[in-house]
DNA sequence: CCTCATACATAGGTTTTCTATGTATAGAAT
DNA sequence: ATTCTATACATAGAAAACCTATGTATGAGG
């Protein structure tokens, strides 16, 4: 399924909880979502590259496993979005609920 | 705030409920809402232009107060397809608050 | 050695939605 | 009478978000 429109805030969120890569985001977010939120790598690094230029996320390199990998965290101008993106998540979802109030939602 | 993908579920499930226009469509979404899905006009007609191409609403004129006006009414595939979102919605909109589970949602 | 999962990246395109604008009518207000 | 507002439909053009497809490279397990 696609992301409609939430990609950021799950990105933002799961950097909340620790500095993490992004294929380990990915990986999260498929995982915790059982499958459903499945990650397009596409969409993925591009996003992290734009967070990164609104300096929303801050990069920084870390060896693992023999392995260079690009770790991310969360700056404050990226907790300070990330709260308005889950007010907004609420806000949305509350709304599209408000209205399917009475269809059957299996 | 913007339909996030949701514009054809809730024209559908609208629609759903008995035939009606497109202004009207727009006006009941965003009351419904509480103005928070408002009505975008060149996003909303396009759509239903769309939808009445793929056959999934039909439209008929029908006068009103001396005007006429362009209503529309769910077909069957229609209403195929809006089991088919509204399915998509809760399995959605679930995966998301799955992985924000320990958000402070206000 | 081969394959798979990991890991990051970009090009190019599609879908969805937005902004902006145009046209026209009915009813209410001044 | 005229002006304003809400109703009603429509399209052009652009932007945002996301997708598909592809490329590169490494480490681990068989």
């Amino acid at each position: 399924m696609n992301f409609r429109g939430s990609l950021t805030l799950l990105i933002l969120y799961v950097l909340s909880k620790g500095p993490n890569h992004g294929y380990q985001i990915a990986k999260a977010i498929k995982q915790q979502s059982q499958g459903i939120l499945d990650f397009k790598e596409g969409t993925l690094y591009p996003t992290l590259h734009g967070l990164e230029g609104q300096g929303m996320i801050q990069a920084f390199e870390q060896a693992e496993n023999g392995r260079t990998r690009r770790y991310y965290r969360l700056t404050q101008d990226g907790r300070a979005l990330l709260e308005e993106e889950l007010d907004e998540w609420s806000r949305y979802s509350s709304a599209v609920n408000d209205i399917l109030k009475g269809a059957q939602l299996s």
